[in-house]
RNA sequence: GCAGGGGUGGCUGAGUUGGUCAAAGGCGCCGGGCUUAAGAUCCGGUCCCGUAUGGGUUCGUGGGUUCGUAUCCCACCCCCUGCACCA
């Protein structure tokens, strides 16, 4: 292999494969379709190694489908509306649009370079006024289906970033984006009605590939809980109080009521008396206090008696009302009832505050049902204490259905499914997203702007001062004319949150030249759902699940007939790399800190451990520095090599140079088999057996997105068979013809522009091999299988004579010259052949023993010998033979005719002058270790 | 607290329908071939012991089931992620 090898130019096959447009979707008559996609990235300016990952398993997933024959659509777009490019345009002066653009054909460029096998004719992005356009038509068209609506409602506010957030990107109380305390603000403010899709959300897990913990993630998020709502009158007053509760079998256990201090009815109650001030504390304790500084004090329970009375629903008894700060307004009705026996929070309060405590449930059968308790019992119970008859005894879903019955019965409650789901606030306010296409007029209300009158454009006239909405410095976009009558209105000034963008752009990739509709129905339909999605997943309750409400919303407006927008979701695993960390501190610090050098904190020697890769702790790659140094063959080798595409992986780059090593001497190969001048030979057949074997291994992994095990049969098992062949005597150039174009193929998954490259210099193919298509798989000939297993068992045999040369020469004290091999005496061979066939056909090893007796080879007087054999060295092998082994056995292959074909070979591999192949016990063996030799192990002797 | 995912050799990482497992592959390290040399590449070694094909101890910890367990069961510890006074 010639070590003057010019670099692959990676950037004119790129050119070539554009000039070809080799990579445009098409739909074929009869051709499945592979619909492959990618996170649609924010256009930062730079491409980081997160996309480098990212787009290096989607493309080797694209590129595989293809040359699987399938249509395959693999776009790339941008999600281009957002907050950094204003924040930007705010410090730094300048326009988001402007900004925007700049950064997106910067970072396109560098993903070009990459290779990657897109359709940029359908590049996309979210700022598009021809994109967000349909952005705002679906929008009129919820309002038009009672999906979308305004609402003074209480909701989650980031000073920092200036706006409203939904409820999904509040993290542990703060912005997702910034992580600013978020805190509660009654606005008026667009939502989408997730809510009614809630069920279908969480049924739909069930029929997609998603992965596990982000269908847990989901499940937590939807967070459906089934109990019932029931109402207490009020003592003296009309109004009730509505409670969820999931535990209806403890109706008859409440000792009191508790209310959100948000709850309306709290401020009724207590307006005018002397209660009111502790309860206005309260309140404002909780609903002022930002929800980070409510979830730190959550713990200490605090509550007030009301100076009311609530009416128990079945038993008329008179149940104090108390305000409570753990009851919170907007879950359920933002009222429950009090249980302590049989709820912990309940219970927690009820001693504080020296409520009565009263057991209804005991926890197991007929227990004992008085005496204090000391904590609540939370489990389902057998009903007891109840003070009306009929439900004593009933136990769990039992006894809810019961007390359920009875208040239907009284007409005082119903049974109920509750959901942690909010409706989607979906208003912003700030500049650089889709605007909401309302006007407010004063005559006729708020009017939906006409379809023939979208898309509403973003102003370029604006403010970016850093304070309140931009839009509303623009007049020209502010004063309107009423839809309907014509006189003077008012736009809405808030834009929809970014999450609209990427809740259907998978939808306008299979149509994005459309400019009479979002996308076709019929064109959608062919390509959708998303075959295969990779992405990370810090979307798992975010983007996810907006996505699949607005399909399922689209489905239901006979948009598509799509239920879910995603099959297979593949959440690749982060970028790490080094970084020095003090394991006494347990800190990660910037690599400014020395490893090796004392902890600043506690001059501890510091060491070292993988961290996600990030600009605070410095420890970054820069994949431009990489490609440059490397080629993005390299890079995309390792990547795809490193780890498996979920796990994360460490960046190394001692690795990555091995991996480019391994990228030249690939790019050798053609020549170097081109050389063989040797003719054909008796490896041949070995050869191209392997060979298939190692592409149905590559197809396997590849079908499974195993694209570690897929790089390392086409990148490094392939060139090991390579120089076992040529080992083994192999010289024959015609192999590299046989070999190469599928091999190029298998090549191109993951380093396409080397595959280019070798099939450009083949004389049997023609175009390029990112367009070809890979002969269907041939099925192995039982010669093949022989002679495959034929070469794995002198393989291992050598591995094994190695070993035992070792020992054998220190207890000779010299180099050993000769050897004799002992192959298995043939009744060893007929024993194990008959106790293997009788263990495939479902017999128990262990009742083996009475066949053996009646077998010809038992029979005499070496029965004993035979018998202690099998129970002392054959048994325990039987079970360990895997089913290759067991195959090899049972065939016909003959041990002895296999080594003494390759004796020499053996010679020279274990560096004997002679080697002396002998069947145990025969006449010939004169070594009497015939006792040790097994099959597939024979004996060796070494003189 | 609840839920989901994990803990494998110097590192990384396969392996979990129990037997093919002292445990793949890669990296690192060691030795050898090739070479004037370097690089590249090829071959071999890399838990411990052992004058012959073997033995010992290992897959978070401790128990258990089994002829046999990295793999199954139970308990515990630790790590990651998410949710969290959700009634």
């Amino acid at each position: 292999m010639s070590s003057e090898l010019t670099p692959v130019d990676e950037v004119a096959w790129q050119k070539k494969w554009s000039d070809a447009s080799i990579f445009e979707a098409v739909i074929t008559e009869g051709k499945p379709s592979f619909y492959c996609l990618e996170m649609y990235p924010y256009p930062s300016g730079k491409m980081h190694m997160g996309h480098v990952r990212n787009y290096s398993i989607g493309d080797a997933v694209a590129r595989f489908k293809r040359l699987m024959g399938f249509d395959v659509l693999y776009p790339m777009g941008f999600d281009s509306f957002g907050m950094p490019a204003e924040n930007a345009a705010i410090a730094e002066g300048g326009h988001p649009h402007d900004i925007t653009e700049r950064n997106m054909a910067s970072i396109t460029e560098q993903i070009k370079r990459m290779g990657f096998s897109y359709d940029w004719g359908r590049l996309l992005k979210s700022h598009d006024p021809n994109y967000y356009k349909w952005n705002q038509w679906f929008f009129t068209k919820f309002m038009e289906h009672g999906l979308a609506r305004r609402e003074h409602a209480p909701v989650n506010w980031c000073s920092a970033c200036n706006t409203v957030l939904a409820n999904e990107q509040v993290k542990a109380g703060r912005c997702w984006r910034c992580n600013g305390p978020v805190e509660q603000k009654e606005m008026n403010q667009w939502f989408l009605d997730t809510p009614a899709y809630c069920q279908e959300l969480l049924d739909g897990l069930d029929t997609i590939d998603f992965p596990e913990n982000v269908k847990s993630l989901q499940r937590d998020w939807l967070g459906r809980s089934e109990g019932a709502n029931i109402q207490f009158g009020l003592e003296g007053r009309d109004e009730t109080i509505e409670v969820f509760t999931t535990r209806p079998d403890t109706l008859f256990g409440v000792t009191f009521v508790t209310l959100a201090p948000e709850h309306p009815l709290a401020e009724t109650i207590v307006k005018g008396t002397d209660r009111e001030a502790e309860w206005k504390d309260l309140y404002d304790e909780v609903s002022i206090m930002t929800e980070f500084d409510r979830i730190k004090n959550m713990k200490k329970k605090k509550g007030m008696f009301s100076g009311c009375y609530a009416i128990h629903p079945l038993t008329n008894e008179r149940v104090p009302i108390w305000i409570g700060n753990f009851v919170i307004a907007s879950y359920g009705t933002g009222a429950v009832m009090a249980v302590p026996a049989h709820d912990e929070r309940d219970f927690e309060f009820a001693s504080q505050y020296d409520i009565p405590i009263r057991r209804v449930l005991v926890m197991e059968e007929g227990a004992q049902h008085d005496g204090e308790l000391k904590k609540a019992e939370t489990d389902d119970g057998w009903m007891v204490n109840s003070p009306i008859d009929g439900f004593d005894g009933r136990y769990g879903q039992e006894a809810r259905n019961a007390v359920c019955e009875a208040l239907e019965a009284a007409g005082c409650g119903h049974r109920l499914v509750n959901w942690k789901l909010r409706p989607w606030l979906i208003s912003r306010q700030r500049y650089w997203g889709t605007p909401i296409p309302v006007i407010y007029c004063e005559d006729c209300g708020t009017v939906p702007v006409p379809d023939e009158d979208l898309p509403v454009v973003l102003p370029r006239d604006v403010v970016f001062s850093g304070e309140g909405n931009p839009l509303e410095t623009s007049a020209s976009f502010l004063h309107v004319a009423c839809p309907t009558c014509g006189k003077d209105a008012r736009r809405e000034t808030d834009t929809m949150d970014t999450f609209i963008d990427s809740s259907w752009y998978f939808l306008r990739y299979t149509d994005p030249g459309n400019d009479t509709q979002a996308f076709a129905k019929a064109i959608a339909d062919h390509w959708m759902q998303v075959d295969f999605y990779c992405g990370g997943i810090e979307h798992a309750q975010m983007h996810l699940i907006y996505a699949r409400f607005m399909t399922k919303a689209l489905r239901d407006m006979g948009l598509t007939t799509i239920d879910e927008p995603f099959n297979e979701l593949l959440c690749q695993g982060m970028v790490n790399k080094a970084a020095p960390f003090c394991s006494d501190c347990g800190v990660t610090l910037t690599v400014d800190h020395a490893i090796g050098s004392p902890c600043p904190h506690c001059s501890k020697e510091l060491g070292s451990r993988s961290a996600k890769m990030s600009k605070s702790t410095g420890n970054t790659v820069s994949p431009e520095d990489m490609i440059e140094r490397y080629g993005a063959d390299t890079v995309r080798l390792f990547i795809l090599f490193a780890a498996n595409p979920t796990a994360g992986m460490d960046w190394s780059d001692t690795a990555l140079e091995a991996n480019h090593r391994v990228v030249l001497q690939l790019q050798g190969i053609p020549d170097y088999m081109n050389e063989w001048n040797g003719g054909e030979g008796p490896m041949d057949a070995w050869l191209e057996a392997r060979f298939e074997q190692r592409r149905l291994e590559f197809i396997a992994a590849m079908d499974e997105y195993d694209l570690r095990r897929a790089v390392e049969v086409s990148h490094f098992e392939i060139i090991k068979d390579i120089n076992w062949y040529t080992r083994r005597g192999g010289l024959n150039g015609e192999m590299a013809n046989k070999m190469l174009p599928v091999w190029a193929q298998m090549v191109s998954t993951s380093t396409p522009h080397l595959a280019e490259e070798w099939w450009e210099g083949m004389a049997s193919t023609e175009g390029f091999v990112s367009s070809s298509l890979m002969p269907l798989p041939i099925e192995s000939t039982t010669t093949a299988l022989v002679n495959l297993a034929g070469e794995q068992y002198i393989r291992d045999f050598l591995e094994q004579a190695r070993k035992i040369k070792g020992v054998a020469e220190r207890h000779l004290g010299q180099p050993a010259s000769e050897a004799t091999i002992v192959v298995s005496p043939s009744w060893k061979r007929t024993l194990a052949q008959a106790a293997l066939n009788f263990v495939i056909e479902g017999g128990h090893p262990k009742q083996f023993m009475p066949l053996l007796k009646e077998m010809p080879i038992a029979q005499g007087d070496r029965m004993g010998e035979i018998m202690g054999f099998w129970g002392k060295k054959m048994l325990p092998q039987v079970f360990k033979w895997d089913d290759a082994s067991r195959e090899i056995i049972c065939s016909t292959l003959d041990e002895e005719a296999v080594l003494a074909a390759a004796s020499d070979f053996i010679a020279t591999e274990l560096n004997l002058k002679t080697v002396l192949i002998v069947e145990g016990e025969s006449e010939s063996d004169t070594t009497g270790r015939a006792g040790s030799a097994m099959p597939l192990s024979p004996a060796v002797v070494y003189v």
